[in-house]
RNA sequence: GUCCCCGUCGUCUAGCUCGGCCUAGGACACCGGCCUUUCACGUCGGUAACACGGGUUCAAAUCCCGUCGGGGACGCCA
């Protein structure tokens, strides 16, 4: 049988990490066994549901290369297209007994929650209305329909005894006592189907051979398992993850910073490092620590699921995008970095071979797309603003000598600019000036860059050419003499 | 409160199914050495965990029981 395995989100907000991660191993698993991934939008909750969110979503899984084999644009898999399918459903197990509509008002119900509280029982419906309705009455009564005055809701007959079993692929063995199982609502007033109704149906329309999810939801599984079993249909496998949660140990949500998908992206991180960070927080293969899409395609399984939840460790996720921004190719990060250099309103510049060199002197310094920018600003810059205590401590009077003879030596280079001829002009300046490389490297990077701190120096000298090069030293020198103010 | 799930370094984890190879391995972070024109990269080394208590056994991180701790679910949300 191939496998058939499904995401669900709902539109009513930004793809979320700890969410996304549920659907990356459903898709990992689908794709390890040559199965199908769907992509289904669980949208019945109207009022909530937007189509901004439901963009947000589809491109964020676009952007993590996540891509689904069934699913939007077909208005088949949106559950708001299904309602006279779920309509039918619900009809049909009134029929047969197998839902009672309930007239509990909302005060009535609290009422009942509050009561079982003070009891020491868990709260839940008490049933109240299951057979307030005569068999016989049940064969005429209609879904509800609040315009027609039909303002009553639709429950489940859950069974009153015995235990639903649920064998979970990864925390095992799960028994349910059916008295635990109190009498879901599957209808509401309003006429919509609820979540743990439409789901059901819809895992069991679209072939779901594999229902792949947090485990917040393994205690909606055993419910979702009976309304399989009163519709006379088989339910899937159930594969319940652990869940993510903040550095505080609850559960992964806004409050604990960035959490949404185009958060990292706008962050500067790259997809691979995303999902690289996700299929690691849960699943392990070895020692292994990174991983290709083809690599999780051919090793993903659920043996290999831990059983407890995982904290999202912000840290480990930056380490892995450092990572990929020292192995990615040059053209991609070229690419990649563009947006960021518009994003800090600077000319993006039309030599990709030229950003590549500049990236190469940077990708081992900058762990996110928008370090890298920032630390470009003097490659990107014509204006560079000198850091004052850099000045003060290596442009020093005594250094516009050696400066200038620099300045000199690099101009006169033939029109090979490369690393070695640069470190040639600076050897015979040392020689002359009698100078460690320390002591003129520095004042040139201050000159160069406005900081102590760059590339090694003749790689920025390099990458920004004579001209840049050689006005930047003599703006210096000026400045060393105390004739310039420091912003130039 | 009730039900369900979980419990190896600070964090992610290997090992647990089939007890001995575990002096508990790897990774992130942290600390120190080396490299060095700055900052990094790299490299070498270090600190750091089987929640606790009972069993079973020649032998337990691994099996059993209990305790404690953490999380989740209890909605006309999904």
């Amino acid at each position: 049988m191939t496998v058939r395995t499904r995401y669900a989100p709902s539109p009513t907000g930004a793809l979320h990490i700890g969410n996304v991660r549920s659907g990356l191993f459903a898709y990992l698993f689908a794709r390890h066994n040559q199965g199908a991934f769907i992509l289904r939008i669980d949208d019945t909750d109207q009022e909530r549901s937007t189509a901004e969110s439901l963009d947000e979503i589809l491109d964020s899984l676009r952007w993590l290369g996540v891509d689904w084999d069934e699913g939007p644009p077909d208005r088949k898999y949106f559950q708001s297209s299904r309602f006279e399918r779920y309509r039918e459903s619900a009809l049909k197990l009134l029929r047969e007994g197998k839902a009672y509509p309930c007239y509990c008002t909302t005060a009535e119900l609290d009422a009942m929650r509050k009561a079982a509280e003070r009891e020491h029982r868990k709260p839940g419906y008490d049933g109240r209305c299951r057979d307030r309705t005569a068999p016989a009455d049940l064969l005429k009564v209609e879904l509800p329909d609040k315009r027609a005055g039909r303002n009553y809701t639709i429950r489940f007959r859950s069974p009153r005894e015995g235990t639903t079993v649920v064998d979970d692929l990864i925390k095992g063995r799960a028994v349910f006592e059916n008295t635990e199982l109190d009498d879901l609502i599957i209808f509401r007033s309003d006429g919509v189907p609820t979540y743990n109704f439409a789901t059901v149906l819809d895992d069991s329309d679209f072939g779901m051979t594999h229902v792949v999810r947090g485990d917040d939801h393994l205690p909606n599984t055993p419910r979702q398992m009976q309304i399989f079993y009163a519709l006379g249909l088989i339910p899937p496998a159930y594969a319940h993850l652990p869940m993510v949660m903040g550095p505080d140990g609850q559960k992964l949500s806004k409050r604990h910073g960035a959490t949404s998908v185009f958060a990292y992206r706008d962050l500067g991180y790259f997809p691979e490092a995303l999902l690289n960070y996700l299929v690691r927080l849960g699943w392990s293969h070895g020692d292994q620590e990174i991983f290709s899409l083809q690599e999780m395609f051919d090793y993903f399984d659920f043996a290999n699921c831990g059983k407890s939840a995982g904290i999202f460790n912000a840290e480990k996720l930056l380490w892995l995008n450092f990572h990929y921004m020292k192995e990615l190719p040059l053209t991609r990060l070229v690419h990649d970095v563009k947006p960021f250099i518009e994003l800090k309103g600077w000319t993006v510049p039309g030599d990709d071979v030229w950003l590549e060199k500049m990236i190469a002197t940077l990708r081992e310094r900058a762990k996110t797309l928008v370090e890298l920018v920032e630390f470009a600003s003097f490659y990107l810059n014509d204006e560079i603003t000198i850091d004052p205590k850099a000045a003060a401590k290596f442009l020093k009077p005594d250094i516009a000598e050696p400066l200038a003879a620099a300045a000199d030596e690099l101009d006169a280079l033939e029109s090979d600019f490369a690393e070695v001829s640069i470190q040639g002009a600076f050897e015979r300046v040392l020689a002359r000036f009698n100078l460690k490389l320390g002591q003129l490297a520095q004042p040139v990077r201050v000159a160069l860059t406005g900081g102590t701190v760059s590339p090694g120096i003749y790689e920025v000298i390099a990458v920004l050419g004579r001209a840049r090069t050689v006005a930047r030293l003599r703006n210096a020198i000026s400045l060393a003499q105390g004739t310039e103010p420091l912003t130039h």
